[in-house]
DNA sequence: CGAGAAATTGAGTCTCTTCAAACCCCGTGG
DNA sequence: CCACGGGGTTTGAAGAGACTCAATTTCTCG
């Protein structure tokens, strides 16, 4: 099954006619090296980027000169749905690893929309999803930081899993320095390096290579007070134990 | 006009059709008293709500008690597009001010979404700059507390102008409490204080009994370095002194 | 094996928080 | 018409958390 789709269905049921459509539109894949720009900063996309590898960020210069990440996006992730609707787009699209990517020009997707309103339905779904991570990330969440740290690595797990790209037992496919962590946090290097160390400590987390490695996720999402609610991922996303699992699968199937 | 009409079309062009049809649907309006829930946490609702007059916020109750404010809504916004599309609610919706609102049931949003398409993209859009507003508060904008606070309080006679309710010289229409900019910054209701006394300091606001006053649009701006790009206004926003002014007009009426 | 990137560690400083008390404005009731 | 009460605002002081600067160590890749 394409990434795209295993997104998608993740967060909405889409009849087989619609997943081939969507996939009917995706244009050839390209490669982007780490550190480039996907999309830069105050233009006015033309396309939809569809990540199909790797690691990638929405991202702003701030003026006083630091990078500040607004969201991380993993393979399946249409990074610019948001340019579709605002037209002219306030942030950067970066590659944090080496990526793949496809496109989809603006203009199909309109034709998409109006075909099936279905699919415009699981778009702006997923949109909103974007949202609500947002909202969970800004301010902290009210978190100490230390929580707030673990729970971002319980995100970037859950959404990895959710596409098939993680497990437990098994370290992230994806390398994220701590810089990365830290511009997403709002903390200094150092600070994060620190708080990481805690974790480490605690024998929650680990290092294989230069990957990272989740050793107790029940563990972990304790110290995050982790709910995986906020994704809206069907089956409720949270790996192996299901805590919170299908929330909202009764609705799921229903556009209202 | 409408005030909803107001914002809606601030946002994106309508057709006078479009502008009828969207009226139809509204309910009744309804009084909420000061402090009490208009949507709860954890719920699924039926209807979006249409903000009247008032002003409510968007929060979320933290494990550590403190109360996080998500966004500040105002009349003319519609406070559960959120819901429409998430069904589930992960946040509540609060009165912040005595407010009238109307309701909007969700079918009723699902008819007019596949009879005007373009209706449903102005409804894509208002959600999508929700999301942008809470790209620039997350982390706090990567500015610091003074630029912050002078920050929203610009946001706010924006947003408040561009539905017609604010104007320069004159006290802001609500009451806002120090303690709910507090909880919208994240900060602490005493260093909030502190910081607001900075402002009047330096003269650029003031109070006009227990409203907010705007002495000096123009020092505000500069302090809080504020572009009002990100609220994605057709005019630009920015008061009388349009100076980003009318950025994606050019685009505002093509749907793609 | 060496170079460069990433991670770690320590020390000093500043911001923001918490706790606590006082103040002010405004509506109410005597 | 004035005293009272309460919500909201202001102020002060002490302490915790986070930042910067700077040096060192570890790791990875060529």
């Amino acid at each position: 099954m394409h990434i795209l789709l295993k997104k998608l269905t993740a967060l909405h049921n889409l009849s087989e006619e619609e997943q081939r459509a969507a996939l009917a539109v995706l244009g050839p894949s390209r490669e982007v090296s780490r550190g480039t720009d996907i999309v830069s900063d105050g233009s006015t996309p033309t396309h939809t980027t569809v990540m199909l590898a790797g690691s990638a960020c929405r991202y702003k210069m701030m003026p006083r000169g630091n990078r500040h990440i607004l969201t991380f996006q993993f393979p399946g992730d249409m990074t610019d749905l948001y340019s579709y609707v605002m037209k002219h787009l306030d942030h950067a699209v970066g590659a944090l690893s080496d990526c793949s990517i496809a496109q989809i020009p603006h203009e199909k997707i309109a034709a998409l929309c109006d075909e099936y309103p279905n699919l415009q339905y699981a778009f702006w779904r997923d949109t909103m999803v974007d949202a609500s991570i947002s909202h969970s990330w800004a301010l902290g969440g009210g978190r100490k930081t230390v929580e707030r740290v673990a729970h971002m690595l319980c995100e970037i797990f859950v959404r990895l899993e959710a596409v098939g790209l993680a497990e437990l037992e098994r370290p992230l496919p994806y390398v994220l320095t701590q810089k990365d962590f830290a511009d997403a946090l709002g903390l200094s290097l150092v600070h994060t390096s620190k708080t990481l160390a805690i974790l480490k400590q605690k024998n929650l987390i680990g290092r294989s290579g230069t990957k990272l490695l989740i050793i107790n996720w029940e563990g972990l999402t304790e110290v995050a007070n982790f709910d995986a609610a906020y994704l809206h991922f069907k089956n409720g996303g949270g790996s192996p134990s299901q805590k919170h699992g299908a929330v909202e699968s009764g609705a799921a199937n229903a556009r209202c």
